[in-house]
DNA sequence: TACATGTGTCTTTTGTAAGAGACAAATCGT
DNA sequence: ACGATTTGTCTCTTACAAAAGACACATGTA
């Protein structure tokens, strides 16, 4: 059984913070570490495995693992020796919802798109300099994708990468994007000019259409929700099959364009 | 809009452990109340008032702050001195809800239970011993609840305590139950025996009605969740007028238990 | 039967993170 | 305008948490 797979390893080049991962880190870092770890495995792991995958002695991870199973963050599953997220997490993170307007409206929001169109409609947002999923609902269509919320994507592979990225400075956006984000999963390469380009385009267009980056049978329409006018805090998109006509794109566009402005706050 | 109310001070005095919250502190420990005392005030806090809250240093929770916001677990709120939870925090939520059948499944029960019936409905679970609002769904009627996602209260005070209870040992119960949690909120004082005697009572006939516990106009009918037979993992309840009459209420304690059955993982 | 591998709990050692305090700059109150 | 308070950043010290590693006990497998 393979866990760590390619979303681990994209986590793990991420941000190039804990180069040295070396010895006696800070217990919150590691804390921290963990969390990621069990975000991008996505299950019960035991705590073994847990911390070579977080590479911190084992010893000090049995007393972190403790600690925060005792505060709820964590919890024992079902068998007994393997650990994974707690209620505590999911109460923290309810309280976020509550505190905040945006995403919930825009979770709202996103659910009544997908419901009118029919079509995988989402909520997505600059997390820590990375593009994330942030509410996806599925959609009738019997074609799915992934429905993963916190799946956090290259930049460059989506139409909300480019809007997401305008009004940053250039250099911000070059480091922001590394090498690796601008290869396709299907092994194109994407130059980093031409991207920074279409983050204009997209910026000044108030929209954006991908065709077949991710995979080779959907585009992406998105549409940028502002917070203060300018400055783009998520946006709103829709994936529909890649062979959908020019008018009815277009259409969804207009209704995706009408819904993502509903949730920009109007100074 | 009241904020830091009886909650809170409610939740200052909850478990018995950070007694001597005094010098030397493990990190992250600071860091667990630090996101205790966020839950308990539902609202973004400036630092030094944040430090005061959890009893630390403000040098300490300074670093330990920027750490946290650094990581995505919270995040600098509107006006910029001030911090709530964060993005992060979300998203593992919502792994935590990906990962748990029992909570995805009970919240959509809930939510049909309070669209189906017009009564407020909650799903409610012991989390750390305490008794934990998981999620709650309001209901058509005017007369509104708090719908506080998380909110804690004593297991004395309510219908669901004395069911979530069933199965545990005596002496257990007994120092999971503070004196203060006895005391309702009106200031009548309950009974330890009494209550324990509820305990016993409710968890023979598999349902439990509280009637003007907490507030004096409603009663609260709950009925039990199992993860295995016999282990009581949560309770649906529904918190209805005081003056329903006693038929609609066999009615509902009827709906009530074969949703919560439904809900039960059957061996 | 031995041998490797994983789990959970100890003890001991030592590198460092928590804490006290001092600072400048911003904000408040009158 | 003026002290009084709050905010954010720094430095230095030492109390203590993280790490190493030994242990006892399960498993699995040659």
């Amino acid at each position: 059984m393979q866990d760590g797979n390619a979303l681990a390893a994209r986590l793990d080049t991420g941000p190039d913070e804990d180069r040295t991962s070396g010895s006696r880190e800070k217990g919150l870092n590691r804390v921290l570490q963990i969390l990621e770890f069990l975000h991008a495995t996505q299950r019960a792991i035991g705590i073994g495995d847990l911390a070579k995958g977080v590479n911190a002695p084992r010893s000090t991870t049995y007393t972190l693992v403790r600690s925060l199973v005792d505060a709820g963050l964590l919890e024992m599953a079902g068998d007994g020796n393997r650990v994974y997220f707690g209620k505590k997490l999911y109460l923290y993170g309810m309280d976020y919802v509550r505190g905040n307007d945006l995403l919930r409206r825009g979770r709202q929001e996103v659910d009544n798109l997908s419901r009118e169109t029919g079509e995988t409609s989402e909520l997505c947002m600059l997390q820590s300099g990375r593009y994330t999923i942030v509410h996806s609902s599925p959609g009738t269509r019997p074609f799915r994708i992934s429905s993963a919320t916190g799946l956090q994507i290259p930049l460059p592979w989506t139409a909300s990468g480019r809007l997401l990225l305008a009004g940053f400075e250039k250099a911000v956006i070059e480091d922001m994007v590394s090498e690796d984000d601008l290869v396709l999963p299907d092994g194109r390469r994407l130059l980093l000019d031409d991207f920074i380009g279409d983050i204009a385009v997209a910026g000044a267009a108030g929209y954006c259409v991908t065709s077949g980056l991710v995979d080779a049978y959907t585009k992406c329409l998105a549409a940028p929700v502002f917070s203060v006018p300018g400055k783009v805090e998520a946006t709103m998109c829709l994936v529909v099959p890649i062979d959908t006509s020019e008018e009815k794109t277009g259409d969804l566009i207009a209704l995706l364009r009408e819904r993502a402005a509903r949730l920009s706050i109007m100074g």
